[in-house]
DNA sequence: TTATACGTATGACAAATATCATATATTGTA
DNA sequence: TACAATATATGATATTTGTCATACGTATAA
């Protein structure tokens, strides 16, 4: 098991402001998580007793609503950290972060957050800064779902998953979505989904090879995404 | 000028862990302005430089989005904090907060913010927890925006006015909004909006009278809202 | 008070989106 | 490999929602 002082990860998140007896600490209490691809990291109501830091893998956030449909909230990646939001507000779990392919994952005791918190205020002010962007950014997609067309909303979804994933060595958006969840993420029906993806292929704006996605002309996308 | 430590309102905030001597400092330093109806108290992509803490009086929470349309987020009363995401993210001001009648309001400088989160580790997790919820309550908002149809949009919304802003004397949800910025919160076009409250009312669930909306069936109309 | 603007209301119609049906492709697995 | 299950694709149609037009009510200010 590896340890948490040597871990690149910790450079790109909340954790890079530990000082070296905190993250010796960290290191000692931790676990460290295979979660398979399909398998939960976190349930949606569940109580929950330590942060979890992705070195890799890719997840997504969800929540399932009244109807049994699930919604995306948002896609995870190595370096995110989860769980501080239900520590900290000592609510139960909001979301489920799914695994969408394996990720290895290091669990933190919540005590040992706690105590952090209380005593590095950087530690803490990095905590907030990571909070506080995560709302800005649901502000964001509460404006967009109730007022942009769906065909913007994907458009806007491909732009975002390219800039979350990167893309692979064939310039193809790098991660691996069913339909179904391109469509629980933009909030429509899958068929719809499939038709506008088929439609923007059409026009030359994407490519579409297989399951992967290629974005072919980025700003003729970026004016969909903005209703143009 | 009244005093912080006096203040009945900061017992209901994040403000409620401070001490004799943070509040005297920020008692001290702090301004109180008056927010008139229709007037911005923040607004969206300026620079801030301090927390606001609302006395009493009501507000909206607003987004302008690419199309120039109004989409409201969230509600405000008194008791109420704002300005401590962008503070906390050091980011701009996500959203404009716009008073729906006069508000007063005190404004504590940012110094005097920053330096009790580093001292002070009570008011710094009482600051995430607040952010924390807010972010749960915009992940749920997501979801429901997604995918619930405009009429049990409307439905929720009507108790969320109900539950935060509480009944006048005669049984309404007491704040005054426009058609159309009900419209605005639900996301959805001021005549849907005006149509769909007109069917709440035949049916018996709502009383109109004129701007002011009484629940009178509410059973029925959380049925609504999730979709029965 | 009257004129003007604005908010509310409702019908008619258009556009967007969902649903249902069905065909084909892909994937996982015995 | 072959079968079954699942995912993708697309047409036809239904439903939801938005837009435009118009009428009426209400507030505001000269």
């Amino acid at each position: 098991m590896s340890n948490c002082r040597q871990c690149i990860i910790k450079r790109f998140n909340a954790l890079k402001t530990l000082t070296q007896e905190e993250l010796e600490k960290f290191s000692d209490h931790k676990t460290t998580l295979l979660i398979k691809k399909g398998e939960n990291l976190l349930t949606e109501g569940n109580a929950i007793n330590g942060l979890y830091c992705i070195r890799d893998g890719k997840g997504k956030m969800t929540k399932l609503n009244t109807n049994g449909k699930e919604q995306i909230i948002k896609f995870i990646k190595g370096g995110d950290i989860l769980g501080h939001r239900s520590i900290l507000s000592e609510e139960l779990v909001g979301l489920n972060a799914i695994a969408l392919e394996d990720m290895h994952v290091c669990f933190i005791p919540k005590g040992d957050i706690l105590e952090t918190i209380k005593e590095n205020a950087n530690f803490s002010l990095d905590l907030m800064r990571n909070i506080s962007q995560q709302l800005n950014d649901a502000n964001t997609s509460i404006s967009q779902m109730a007022q942009k067309p769906v065909k913007d909303r994907l458009a806007e979804t491909l732009l975002y998953l390219e800039e979350i994933f990167g893309v692979d060595n064939e310039a193809c958006i790098d991660v691996t979505l069913t339909r179904e969840e391109i469509a629980n993420t933009i909030g429509t029906a899958t068929e719809s989904a499939i038709r506008l993806l088929s439609n923007l292929k059409k026009d030359g704006v994407i490519d579409l090879i297989g399951k992967k996605i290629k974005i072919v002309n980025k700003s003729s996308l970026k004016n969909i995404s903005e209703g143009y």
